[in-house]
RNA sequence: GGGCGCGUAGCUCAGCGGUAGAGCACUACGUUGACAUCGUAGUGGCCACAGGUUCGAUCCCUGUCGCGCCCA
């Protein structure tokens, strides 16, 4: 049945995807005859994702490095999964319930609510990898991982259980970045800074007891252009309502302006009038003086510039904000508080835990930030306490100019961070968080990549060294720069969805009060131990992967309790509130009857889930089966590359990089291959927003995906974004039509009729030969690119060798010859030609390739486990390079000075020889049927130049176009004296170079050889042309 | 403000010490044994600018000017 015109793409590649599934062929180790193995993880997408244009970027590259070696006999393994994505998946569910009318999160409850979120997994938590089938990623699907799956699970806490223990993970109230939408602490990396449009307010704060002091300014040159009596000092702030948390006013310690009140107390401009605060002034490094006033006012609890004055000064955090941003109801009366926080600033009291200090005032607890920050302006200035300026205005009507004090607000951009996932302004809050301490895992991530940079350097990596290079090269420095610059990484999440943090805690029994003489419990120690227990001096708490586990940790942390309290059953509730009624329950039955199984040490699980990147970190081990020592891990681990895009390095790379160090002390992979962002046409980044999003799905649906592929391959240049454009696409979805219809040629011509030779045929015609040395040329570059991770080099060399080898010429070359009697190792050498062309061709364009392996043969295995090919240079044979090369150059003058002179495309013309050496005739004699029908050529004939001629020059040989009557001397004229400029222009740089002492001294000996030859080629070209211009001149 | 890049043909980009390449677009011609998703030929470049190193610079160094991205 003969072919059709076409490959059907959308036909073809659901049925191979399907086959290449159904066998097993992507199955780990499928096709391996070698022991090196060769493993990638996938950077898991998010089960909530959806093929995006990245997405397919950066599985297109790994899928060609997985079936290069899969080709190659490496033992393969391409590690596929899902990531749970906390935040995303539970605001995905969280939407759904809402769009359904069913209950909310929080009207569900927690297990409830969960198991909404696995039956939404069930349901839709395949899109992704049906949508990474389609494009042809080789993944072994029966692998198929997810971060909460139930040994991941069981991984994920072991290895938090064991991090604790090491001491690399604490609890601890800081600073971090809180979304008040999804009442839960984020990392800074999922914060977006974002500059829009706001206020600088101005005002001023009294200083205490009405004393004034000399403010003076001064210009460069040191004259003052200020001077008055102030009783206040300046500060600006775009976040006026935090000033009911402020702790202090910081200047710098060099700025003179304000030396004179450094030391004593201000007054904060809002709040009841007979409770208003005193605050410090105090000199820090951080406050600029050249910005704004100078003079910064102090919340530790709500910026962490300020967090960092307030530690370094010990000022008190006074948190204002509550986790949905609105103001504090809790806590402390604001007389209280302000009582406090005052004796505080006096030093009349210690700092200690300021927590249930509330000095928000009670008319504004309760407000929605923005809300109170309008009330705290208005009082402000009520209170004429806003610093002000003159501003000019006209009088409509009698055109009169006024002059009045305004109020100085700047309108001014400022940079505000948003929450990436619900857009909302993020707020720097005070809670207690669990954090991986980084600064003692980082050393080790860091030691390894300087290693494998340096070895990557000096030429000596060694992939199984136990070091990781980062390529391209510059992404290592963002990954030294990030790490060297690590912050505590806040791990906890305020979600439900995730891995809860395997951290029990219980009541803080331990009191130092007297017992009964005999250790036993009186009643009277049993009301204390009541009373302590339930006023509560604090919380202790254990770590351990499950219950049952953490139970031997309360028995030691009870020990020293009285007797009976110390036999507790320990037994599990919800939270703190239970835990207090169970204890006092119990406590109350034994003072009844002094049964001691009345006695419960109550103790709850941290409600907080660990951070997604937390999980994923582990991606390597975990999916390998980890903390098992099983086979996979063995094999596989550590893995060989891990492909990922630039915007996670920190995120991930970094993250795995620690903590495979930490938990196995070993590099997760010893390559990272970094790629840029995929854009759109004009470079913008693709964004829902705009527009401009491709999808390629839809891409795939129209060009197929081996068209997609090998665009994003082509376009892979390392460490660029690539601007895709589908004009681009249809390019490379022509390319597989190239190649189809080559096949389509050769079997038309019975070039697959019979049994196929093993290994490559040995012919003896110079076109055949030739033609072999191209295909090995190919694969060895081939080889090199990928070897390299220059996949553009890959696929731009396998598209000119196609293209421009093996269809522009080899097909055109080869139909003579099947006339001939060179026809039998024709058809075989085209045979292994386009065979080789589809081995080569498979890892970027699987699909195409796969249908023309099965169309052109009975093969013993599919394409996908061809056997790549590793002939090399013993197959190019100079003579025939030479030759085939110097028939191309002459078909190529001859086509050219056809056109230029206007000679119809149908009309042959004879041709004459007038002048050859040897090797000139010999390639003549061999490729003339080739010549002839190529250059359009009638006949050649030997003799002299006739009249009337247009004249081609080729090297070792003259030939002319006898073209009687017809010749445009002008044009002729034209066209050859432009080639003799473009020569002489040529040659002249050479022979200046030539010519000059210091080159010959200087350059290197084969530059100077290869100058050479190239003059004295041109020079002969030139004469010929000469030649043929003066015969011209005497024609005209 | 700090860091990392990028300015090469109309467009998108390779090249990165030996004198400039590809694809697309464009122009002309064309159905010659597969392919019009094609063929043949062609037009098109002070390789951003200015200095320096070198026998030689698009390539290395310095600076300037534009443009991105990341972090403050």
């Amino acid at each position: 049945m003969p072919m059709e015109k076409t490959f059907n793409a959308a036909e073809a590649e659901a049925r191979l995807s399907r086959q290449w599934i159904d066998r097993g062929a992507f199955a780990a180790g499928a096709n391996g005859s070698r022991p090196e193995t060769f493993c990638i993880m996938i950077p898991p997408p998010n089960v909530t994702g959806s093929l995006h244009m990245g997405h397919a970027f950066n599985n297109t590259l790994q899928d060609i490095l997985v079936r290069w070696h899969r080709m190659r006999g490496y033992d393969t393994l391409w590690q596929p999964g899902q990531d749970h994505a906390g935040i995303a998946t539970q605001m995905v569910v969280e939407r759904e319930l809402a769009r359904n009318g069913e209950p909310s999160r929080r009207e569900l409850g927690r297990e409830a609510f969960l198991g909404k979120v696995w039956e939404w997994k069930g349901k839709s938590g395949d899109t992704i990898i049906n949508q990474l089938q389609r494009l042809g990623a080789s993944c072994d699907w029966s692998r198929n991982a997810f971060t909460m799956d139930e040994h991941f699970q069981k991984a994920v806490l072991k290895v938090f259980v064991d991090l604790f223990h090491k001491g690399y993970i604490y609890r601890g109230k800081r600073l971090v970045n809180w979304d008040p939408h999804f009442e839960t602490a984020i990392s800074d990396l999922e914060v977006e800074q974002l500059e829009v449009q706001g206020h600088m307010w101005h005002f001023k704060y009294p200083l205490a007891g009405g004393e004034t002091y000399q403010y003076v300014e001064k210009d460069a040159d040191g004259n003052v252009t200020l001077r008055e009596t102030r009783d206040y000092i300046s500060i600006a702030t775009t976040r006026p309502e935090t000033m009911l948390g402020d702790g202090a006013v910081a200047v710098h310690p060099s700025d003179e302006r304000y030396a004179p009140i450094v030391g004593k107390l201000c007054e904060i401009p809002v709040g009841p009038k007979e409770h208003r605060r005193l605050i410090p002034i105090i000199t820090d490094e951080y406050p600029d003086p050249t910005f704004g006033s100078g003079a910064v006012k102090i919340t530790g609890a709500h910026d962490f510039n300020d967090y960092g004055v307030a530690q370094r000064n010990g000022i008190p955090l006074y948190a204002l904000l509550d986790g949905k941003a609105r103001m504090r109801t809790d806590g402390l009366s604001y007389e209280e508080s302000a009582t406090i926080a005052g004796e505080i600033a006096r030093g009349e009291r210690p700092l200690e835990d300021v927590s249930d200090i509330n000095l928000v005032p009670e008319d504004l607890r309760g407000l929605d930030r923005y809300e109170a920050r309008k009330r705290v302006v208005d009082e402000v200035t009520a209170e004429g306490l806003a610093v002000t300026i003159l501003k000019k205005s006209i009088d409509k009507e009698t055109g009169a100019e006024h002059l009045e004090r305004v109020p100085f607000v700047e309108a001014k951009p400022i940079m505000q961070p948003f929450g990436d996932r619900s857009k909302v302004v993020i707020e720097p809050m005070l809670t207690d968080q669990w954090f991986v301490d980084t600064a003692q895992i980082v050393g080790p991530a860091l030691d390894a990549v300087r290693q494998g940079m340096a070895a990557q350097e000096a030429g000596s990596f060694d992939p199984k060294a136990g070091y990781t290079r980062i390529l391209p090269e510059r992404d290592a420095k963002t990954y030294f720069h990030w790490l060297e610059n690590i912050e505590p990484w806040c791990i906890s999440r305020q979600l439900w969805w995730g891995h809860q943090i395997p951290v029990w805690y219980g009541l803080d029994l331990n009191y130092e009060a007297p017992i009964g003489e005999d250790g036993d419990l009186d009643e009277i120690d049993v009301l204390k131990l009541m009373v302590d227990g339930l006023v509560q001096r604090g919380e202790v708490f254990r770590a351990a992967t499950s219950f049952d586990e953490v139970i031997e940790g309360f028995r030691d942390e009870i020990a020293d309790t009285p007797g009976p309290v110390a036999h507790s059953s320990i037994i599990e509730v919800a939270d703190k509130h239970e835990a207090m009624e169970r204890l006092a329950e119990g406590l109350a039955l034994y003072a009844v009857d002094q049964d001691p199984l009345h006695l419960v040490y109550p103790v709850w699980r941290d409600p907080d889930v660990l951070d997604t990147w937390f999980s994923s970190g582990l991606w390597p081990i975990g999916t390998l089966g980890w903390p098992n020592d099983t086979a996979e891990l063995r094999k596989y681990f550590p893995t060989d590359v891990l492909i990922t895009g630039f915007d996670i390095i920190f995120f991930w790379v970094a993250r795995m990089m620690m903590m495979q160090l930490a938990v196995v002390d070993q590099v997760p992979f010893h390559t990272v291959y970094v790629h840029a962002l995929v854009r759109d046409e004009k470079g913008k980044k693709m964004s829902k927003s705009l527009g401009n999003v491709l999808d390629p799905l839809e891409l795939i649906d129209e060009y197929g995906a081996d068209a997609v592929r090998f665009t994003l391959t082509a376009m892979a240049a390392m460490g660029r974004d690539l601007k895709l454009s589908p004009a681009r696409i249809a390019g490379y979805r022509n390319f597989g039509t190239k190649i189809w219809n080559a096949t389509r040629f050769a079997e038309m011509n019975g070039v697959f009729e019979g049994p196929a030779a093993a290994g490559a045929p040995t012919p003896e015609h110079t076109v055949n030969r030739w033609i072999i040395g191209e295909v090995a040329r190919a694969r060895m570059a081939v080889d090199e690119a990928l070897a390299n991770y220059r996949f553009n080099d890959a696929a731009n060399t396998l598209y000119a060798f196609v293209w421009g080898k093996v269809c522009d010429w080899y097909v055109e070359f080869a139909k003579p010859l099947f006339d001939g009697d060179r026809a039998a190792e024709t058809r075989a050498t085209m045979r292994w030609v386009l065979d080789q062309c589809y081995l080569l061709l498979h890892p970027i364009m699987p699909f195409v390739t796969e249908e023309l392996w099965a169309l052109t043969g009975k093969r013993d295995k599919m394409l996908v486990h061809g056997d790549w090919p590793t002939y090399g240079a013993e197959l190019i044979d100079a003579g025939a390079d030479r030759e085939m090369n110097w028939v191309i150059g002459l078909i190529e003058e001859v086509r050219s000075a056809r056109v230029q002179m206007g000679v119809p495309v149908a009309l042959k013309l004879p041709m004459v020889l007038t002048e050859a050496d040897a090797s000139v005739r010999a390639a003549w004699a061999g490729n003339e049927p080739m010549i002839l029908r190529l250059a359009r050529i009638e006949s050649l004939t030997e003799g002299a130049t006739p009249k009337g001629s247009i004249s081609i020059a080729a090297p070792g040989a003259s030939f002319a176009l006898p073209l009687e009557g017809v010749i445009d001397v002008a044009a002729e004229k034209a066209r050859l004296t432009k080639s003799r400029d473009k020569l002489a222009k040529d040659m002249g740089g050479l022979r200046g170079r030539l010519d000059n002492p210091r080159f010959i001294a200087n350059a290197a000996e084969d530059v100077i050889e290869e100058a050479r030859e190239k003059l004295a080629e041109g020079d002969e070209e030139i004469a010929r042309i000469d030649v043929a211009l003066k015969r011209l001149a005497d024609l005209g």
